[in-house]
DNA sequence: TGATAATATGTCAAATGTGACATATGTTTG
DNA sequence: CAAACATATGTCACATTTGACATATTATCA
């Protein structure tokens, strides 16, 4: 992992903070949370492909605009499960998930 | 879907029931089902192969025995999440895990 | 420009997931 | 056989995630 990764995720709110703090995360931490970031700008993307806003999204999986923000931006407050979940309801296949998180 | 996988997952315990609350899962909660028992299935093969017993397990992933038992019976009350999280603690690799869940 | 639509951020009560414990049910081995 | 070990199941207090709401910020375009 480089200063370029660390970056990134500080910039999306996984509080790493100081270098400390940033060392505190074990490999696994940081490859779930890498998992998460991929998922959810994988989310974006198949949904601005279809042209859907982030309030139509939130209707389909019943949800709200402001989680499906939370949902897009990574937002450390959401779950795989929910991710996985809306990917799953805009038909995204096992297959296109399976690419996007060996991507 | 077909009777046969239906059954399977009544064994599971994911309380389908009648036909008519099965008929109530849509396409996507079937796939998330099937999902999370693949990456269950997949998990109980990556721990005995490491020839580890569930409270071993239970103990790299700061848990206990009886929540391994359930993350690998697929109990409906654990996450992607975790499951996940499991994985990556045992050092399964994201196409590993990719794999799985195109499988 | 400013009005309108889209997205982001903060908060919180309710819903869901969690570790831990007790205990039941296998499974192995002496 | 029975003791020891491994896994499964049920329960529950506590923690995390959730949808919803208000509101802020950022596009879009007439």
């Amino acid at each position: 992992m480089n200063k370029e990764k660390q970056k990134k995720l500080e910039e999306k709110g996984w509080k790493i903070g100081t270098p400390k703090e940033f060392l505190g995360l074990t490999n696994e931490e940081v490859s779930y949370i890498e998992l998460k970031l991929k998922l959810s700008a994988n989310l974006k993307k198949v949904r601005t492909e279809r042209k859907l806003t982030q309030v139509e999204l939130a209707k389909i999986i019943k949800s709200s605009q402001s989680r499906v923000a939370k949902l897009e931006t990574g937002d450390p407050s959401v779950s795989l499960d929910l991710i996985i979940r809306s990917l799953l309801a805009l038909g995204t296949s096992k297959k296109d998930i399976a690419r996007t998180i060996s991507s």
